[in-house]
DNA sequence: GATGAATGAGTGTTCATTCAT
DNA sequence: TATGAATGAACACTCATTCAT
């Protein structure tokens, strides 16, 4: 018997939807944990987004806060040697390298959700208190330690004064976590700043605070 | 019948608390909006921590959406004229007027926990639309608008370079979300920040944005 | 103004019931425990049938397990004292001791459906670890430490040949088990049993125990 | 393609598999349903017991009720003629044959679980009213008209007491329900019991009914 | 005015059953 | 025949809101 073109189609879809399910899954749950925030979000409407039944959801993770630890560990953990291997063997100036590093993290994690999830970690992480551990230990003492070595690079190499380190650190993190709340939060800022360039606007701040440092003004 | 004097201190401290009720159900539910967020507080805790009944809550307030409001018109509006003229009449140079504000912004609103429904209202702002408008118009227009006076006093009088003065809004915007993140969110920052001086930490980074915008150090 | 034969029922119903509830929910959840068991009992079924809400049940009582907690310990525990009182101070034979448990048992126990809650913990106890050790310390010890006084009280007085205590102790707990699940078991038996007189059924039982126990039979 | 070994032997395992399928099945249910009860025992963990799939369970047993049924049937049924042929060629005492009868019983329908199911139906009976009409027809009655025979002969011989029968078959139904829970519900007695030797426990207790019979002691 | 008992809609999770492969 | 992915009904528990007192 001839398959019909609906039959290649079905089994077509059905195996790779069997394989696809977990990974339509978790971007279905960044884009509604971020969205929403985790305790507002359903996780029948997870389903519903993926394409699925609620009962095939726990099919794949075995709790609503698993699925969370996944979202988290797909989309953060794991990206860390890349951007430290980066900053390694970056040869340009320190100016340069923060350049890079915040376009490069605007791009990767920001316009993919994947830094959505700082923020609703940051909101809701009181009733998660092993969740919270997890991100402190896993994605927020490695990121703030990248930043870090970036900034004793620059004090290192004379680009910058002797900066007390550690406050240097927050001023970008600051940066960082304005642009993440302005590109997913819209109630944070006036509805203006969303017509602005975002990677321009990115890219001047960071000047300003370069400037800050005493890194001399791009060329 | 005499009124034994328990029975006077009862009535007088009813009567008392009956005008009191209102502010203190206010009172008690900014702490713990801004603790916990808008869902996940509930409203018998609120009314608990006032010192009355659930039912109570109720007749003063028509829902929990009505009691957030509230305390949203009690805490927020109104403060402005205050710093308006404060800018308006300042004769120091824009430095010391960026210094003072941050500080008082700091003491007022930060230590009164009065900032900390800014980001409930980030967060959950998607369950208030009407909400968000009113907070759009009435604080934050406002609020960008004091800001970006001071801005731009500081580059009329050629303290500053000539900047983009939305851009340089954002830049104090931004540190001042940061330390009402660092102020109210535990799960924002790793546990070492909050072991800074905070008052001292907030000048430095004021200082490291004016030295961006090219306003001489303090001498 | 004269308050309306309808006030008053109002009223009237509303106090009652308050304090009755919580007796009201023991008493609905006793009879489906022992009717259904645990796990096929529905929270709400029980609400039902004392006539209040799902919500109301969970006012009164934590959660489910809670709840059966309540029904052993209002029914079951603390009449321990009772039987140790009338034990030590019978002054009978000992043959007559143990008719005359046997028969308040009978009547106290299983015709109030108390007993039936062992059944309950027989079937389901694997699934609720706790609340068979709670069970196993606070009901079976006690009470097989008093059949077991009674035992040794006959073999003592020379009433009984010198038996093995606690073998003779089982074969009182296996007639009552059998006692009790013929009344709560519709499936255990053949239909024909419930046609008996259970009361004389178990006199002449435990008349034939004691035959074995060398007891002389009564006069 | 030549067959390997490897091959061969899958082939011999799953033709062999596949005719003992249902019996694997039947034991894999029997064992659990008499350990965890009916509903609680859930058929994802039948079929992997059997070391099949879900699936195949349900091309087998069409519910889950069907398979309870099937079990009951495949082990209950069915043994009763030898058990009548046994008794009526019984040549020794009547003493002798109950405990003949009794330590047989022990061994082959406790030792291999087929009694437990005489509890699950006991517990969970008003779910398969029809199951229990099937089993109080083709198993109670028969199993009670063959106890009651074993005392009706000891009576007409003249080496029991004029006993009414119907009452003595109880005292013997009531001491095999007692050994299936002590074998089958840890809940159901103290831990302790659990250390004795249960052969020896029968043997004795039945020594005390016989005792209670008028049956003269073992020689 | 003040209370707190009562409500019931809403959600995470389980599991018997189905069905495309 | 055998699989195992998918389903959805069912249930314990929570909490904003109501209302008789």
């Amino acid at each position: 018997m001839i398959p019909t073109i609906a039959d290649t189609l079905c089994t077509a879809k059905r195996s790779r939807r069997k394989e696809a399910r977990p990974g339509e899954l978790l971007s279905a749950a960044m884009t509604l944990f971020t969205e929403k925030g985790f305790a507002a979000t359903r996780v029948e409407d997870i389903a519903k987004r993926a394409g699925v039944s609620k009962g095939t959801l726990f099919l794949y993770f075995s709790s609503k806060e698993d699925l969370f630890k996944a979202v988290v560990r797909e989309n953060i953990q794991g990206r860390f040697s890349e951007w430290r291997e980066m900053i390694d063997t970056f040869e340009g100036s320190t100016r340069e390298l923060i350049h890079t590093c915040t376009q490069q993290w605007w791009e990767h994690m920001v316009n993919t959700n994947a830094a959505g999830i700082d923020l609703v970690l940051i909101n809701e992480g009181e009733h998660f208190p092993d969740l919270v551990h997890f991100y402190q230990t896993e994605v927020m003492m490695p990121g703030h330690a990248l930043v870090r070595t970036v900034i004793e690079r620059g004090i290192a190499k004379g680009e910058f004064r002797p900066l007390n380190a550690e406050y240097a650190t927050y001023s970008l993190v600051a940066l960082m976590n304005f642009m993440n709340l302005v590109k997913h939060k819209p109630a944070f800022v006036l509805p203006q700043i969303r017509s602005l360039d975002m990677t321009h606007y990115l890219a001047t701040q960071v000047d300003y605070i370069l400037h800050g440092f005493n890194a001399p003004s791009a060329p």
